[in-house]
DNA sequence: CTGTTAGCGCCTTCAC
DNA sequence: GTGAAGGCGCTAACAG
């Protein structure tokens, strides 16, 4: 077969790539005409417009995304660093983000950091070196040193869901206080009183360490002693731990489980299922997320409903915005969360448990 | 304050990054020495090369990885399309290309094109744009078109789970027709007769053709009449209005449901109980994926389970190795799937349905 | 063993 | 309205 007509030499390689150089030798004009014709940032007479078009189109001609890089000094790429995007409905988040970044002409890099401090290190370095214009930080426990880190190399930075008290960045979350609050009166109002809260991480998580405080603050508020708490990550097996090792203790009273997030409720679950509880009869739960889990028929998991996609619309936008120059101080926006009845709340049975 | 040491003009931005030309300047040195040291494909002095790793170190240098690849013309990044990984556990195989990719200092694009073609077709002209290397394609329903494209760029591409028939590429899947004949006698031993197979799009995904065939062809080979299909998108939604659609046609028997994925599966089963049929007393559905949701205590599905990490991971090497001209022919690797006896299954009730 | 030079593909002054 | 030249930061070829 004859050689194709954009050949090369380089190794071999089949295939080079078309320049607007090479669109300019073709016409006998000059590269920036070239340039300034596909950008539209001058004037080209019409003509020669159209017929620079028309051999890049026949060129089957794309711009270096890379080469507009170095020279401009901006990659229109922006990224986004969450824990693991497994163990909620982040991926709404993701999606919103991608919906926004998407008509801008900005690629979105995401890093799964796993809760692994090593892991972020190795993705922030990554991130620098392939100077990304602006990180979204949805991971709940992204040491502060690395969002510190991503400043000092001038990356915008927006927290989501995540706050960091000591980092100063825009901002959007949801009203953890609100939403704790909801679910407590809606089980006080049941006649809970005892009731424990499940999960987290407080000495990272900021969103743990708000939630675990509302409970708190709501629980002393009601005048009831204060309740445990164990900490745990986010996934189904490290719940279902928690919430065996709360059962087992003889000392330990509780008719209500508040937990950090949908996936451990599901595991608190099925604890108490296994061990001959019946769920809401003798033990209520409350989730946090409102996953496609939690309105399953199997399922109907009480919870509280964070807008995720929109959380993560105003968090794609905040960025866009400063990457644009369109925006200066910090801004925060919090969205309000809504507690979702459902079949895994009811009334307390006053005696001890019936198996 | 006085202005930082590194400081600069360029619209008043605060910072610009040092160089290899500034770490050279520095040392009164050639910038080749520094990028000889640095990369040490070339022997330096070793106490000049001391010197060099201290004042990058000093100067917080990161290297540009936009210059790097416009000289080399690599960008050592990768991308992965996904039609939507909220619907099955494919978040297993994105940790795993994430965990093949990272250690090999490749950055990892994550493309969602939700079945849309439009999409599709924007998101691979921003890959090409930034000169992606290659392309993992999970995406079911990535129109061929598009596939052929990315070659014709010459972007390798590496197809996982689904596989198209006219595109050579690297491939990597599952057995479906295995898994299915196992699901399909799983149920017949357990007396069923009247099986019906529920959702996907056969149009445009290979993964649901397949699926499809070995469905038809095993009941054909049992010698029973040909079984309803039902096409849907993968969610849960539209699995849930398929399935309810099959439950009001009076003419259609059926006491088991084979469903495309476990979320289809479980929105018959929702849809179901609604009706109040019993599961899986009065009607055994089988799921495929074995997601978290499977082995919930209170859902306890039936399902196929294909193991994502490792054909994740397979699918990264696999691109990686021809990405650094490790491989040469088109290969394709085919795990097995594996039948997860749960609670959604067990013998018909030879009469009606009882509610 | 180190320095000089050139160029990856694009954009942007500055000339004409 | 268009052309010519330079440089973004890096590496590879060629000198010395």
């Amino acid at each position: 077969m004859a050689p194709d007509s954009v050949s090369t030499n380089t190794r071999g390689r089949p295939h080079r790539r078309p320049t607007m150089s090479d669109i300019a030798k073709q016409l006998g004009i000059a590269p920036s005409t070239v340039s300034n014709a596909l950008s539209g940032r001058r004037f080209v007479e019409p003509e020669l417009r159209q017929r620079i078009l028309e051999t890049a189109d026949a060129l089957d001609y794309r711009p270096s995304g890379i080469a507009r890089a170095l020279r401009l000094q901006r990659t229109s790429t922006i990224a986004l660093m969450v824990a693991d995007f497994g163990s909620s409905n982040s991926l709404l988040s993701v999606r919103a983000i991608e919906d926004e970044a998407l008509p801008e002409n900005y690629q979105l890099i995401i890093c799964n950091t796993s809760f692994d401090e090593e892991r972020e290190a190795r993705h922030i370095d990554l991130l620098v070196d392939q100077r990304v214009n602006g990180v979204i930080v949805m991971s709940s426990s992204l040491h502060d040193v690395h969002i510190k880190r991503l400043q000092q190399e001038s990356i915008h930075t927006v927290q989501l869901s995540r706050r960091s008290m000591d980092v100063s960045a825009d901002f959007v979350g949801v009203n953890n206080f609100a939403g704790i609050e909801s679910a407590l009166t809606h089980l006080w109002e049941l006649g809970h009183r005892e009731i424990v809260f499940l999960g987290g991480q407080p000495e990272t998580s900021s969103v743990t360490q708000e939630k675990l405080r509302a409970f708190n603050d709501g629980i002393a508020k009601r005048g009831t002693s204060p309740a445990p708490f164990i900490a745990t990550d986010f996934s189904f097996e490290d719940g279902y731990r928690a919430m065996v090792e709360l059962l087992e203790d003889p000392d330990r009273r509780f008719t209500a489980v508040l937990a950090v997030n949908d996936m451990t409720a599901l595991a608190a679950i099925d604890a108490a299922l296994e061990r001959g509880l019946r769920v809401p009869q003798d033990l209520s739960v409350v989730g946090w997320d409102d996953s496609v889990l939690a309105s399953l028929r199997t399922v109907q998991l009480t919870t509280v409903r964070q807008p995720m996609y929109e959380m993560g619309r105003a968090a794609a936008r905040l960025l866009l915005q400063r990457l644009n120059g369109t925006r200066d101080e910090p801004t925060a926006q919090i969205f309000d969360p809504e507690l979702i009845v459902r079949g895994t709340t009811a009334p307390p049975a006053h005696s001890a448990p019936t198996a």
